[in-house]
DNA sequence: GTCTATATCGCGATAGAC
DNA sequence: GTCTATCGCGATATAGAC
């Protein structure tokens, strides 16, 4: 057996979550997390930099996979659009078949106030992509920051429900949900 | 002079935003703030849970403010316009005159990532709290939690613009503006 | 890989307010 | 005297330096 296992990062990763669900995440110790996945604290912080970033791994990725789908819809289309077809591409691509997983890695998140510190940078990560995709797309800046956010609300809050019905309905039925609601909201058509 | 010179958080607060100006946020330790302030290092814990925390005190408030605030809206207006009043409310009321102070927080607050992160939690905070707001006027649950969500994405935005532009525009001017952003994004009114 | 600073927190003792 | 803020000591874990 070689000195150096291949897949450090992932096994650390599986470690992690591991403990994490089994004890929880605070009283989850770095050395415990290196230990079971045979390697030394030192080697843990090479890879993550503090412990809540095990799972965070994936948002390295987040913003070349907004970029590229944000890239790919029809240039004509308004920003309203371009959102509810990202969305659907990110739903049927990225999230299909990921509810287990999801569902245990938020049930994590919930229990840890830093956690869920970092998971609303998360969200500012996926902001700034989305922003920066509209602004490719040649809208002026407060349009393209306001879309952006306005997007991941609708996002975030359709994934909490969707979460919350354990996937009973379909993603993609909640976010367009969300959005008409948004565009109700937006043109004032809610007087009370 | 007795054990106990009064306002000990206030004086915490105070000696704390000193140091991080003067040398960073980072570069000061808590010992050194205690010291500064009077109090052991023992005792900071036990007014402020971490570090951040004394950058954000105010945080505490917030709910009840924005209670208060929302609750005065005439109960006949639409949320669009309970959040433009709302904000224009908090415009006047709660941050003019608070330009030089919010640029130096600002400014500390930017120049640390831990910091960045606590500074979103503040918004969820705000955004829970008008979430909340809306339910009490009668919103249903998904229009409560998208109409908080865009009031601080409109608010968050306003005040970055605000402050970049060091207050040479009004405050309410800029939220006027981002909300009538947000009326044409979201009404699908920019096909390109 | 080893060493170390420092944030963070538990516990028991104590000092002053009321 | 009770109550609460403060202190002092110590332990542990993260995180970074060397």
């Amino acid at each position: 057996m070689g000195r150096w296992m291949p897949d450090a990062g992932e096994r650390l990763e599986r470690a992690a979550f591991e403990l994490f669900a089994e004890q929880g995440f605070a009283e989850t110790t770095v050395p415990q997390i290196a230990e079971r996945a045979g390697l030394t604290t030192r080697s843990f912080f090479r890879y993550y930099s503090d412990k809540r970033e095990v799972l965070f791994g994936f948002d390295e990725h987040l913003p070349e996979i907004i970029a590229g789908i944000m890239a790919e819809a029809d240039p004509t289309l308004s920003p309203m659009d371009v959102i509810r077809q990202s969305l659907d591409t990110v739903a049927t691509t990225q999230l299909a078949g990921q509810l287990d997983y999801l569902l245990a890695h938020r049930q994590i998140v919930d229990s840890d106030d830093g956690l869920r510190e970092r998971s609303l940078r998360k969200q500012a990560i996926m902001t700034e992509a989305i922003e920066q995709g509209f602004r490719q797309r040649g809208l002026p800046d407060l349009t393209a920051t306001l879309s952006a956010h306005l997007a991941v609300a609708v996002f975030a809050v359709s994934v909490d429900r969707w979460l919350e019905l354990r996937g009973e309905r379909p993603l993609t039925e909640l976010v367009h949900e969300a959005l008409d609601s948004v565009r109700a909201v937006a043109s004032g058509s809610l007087g009370q």
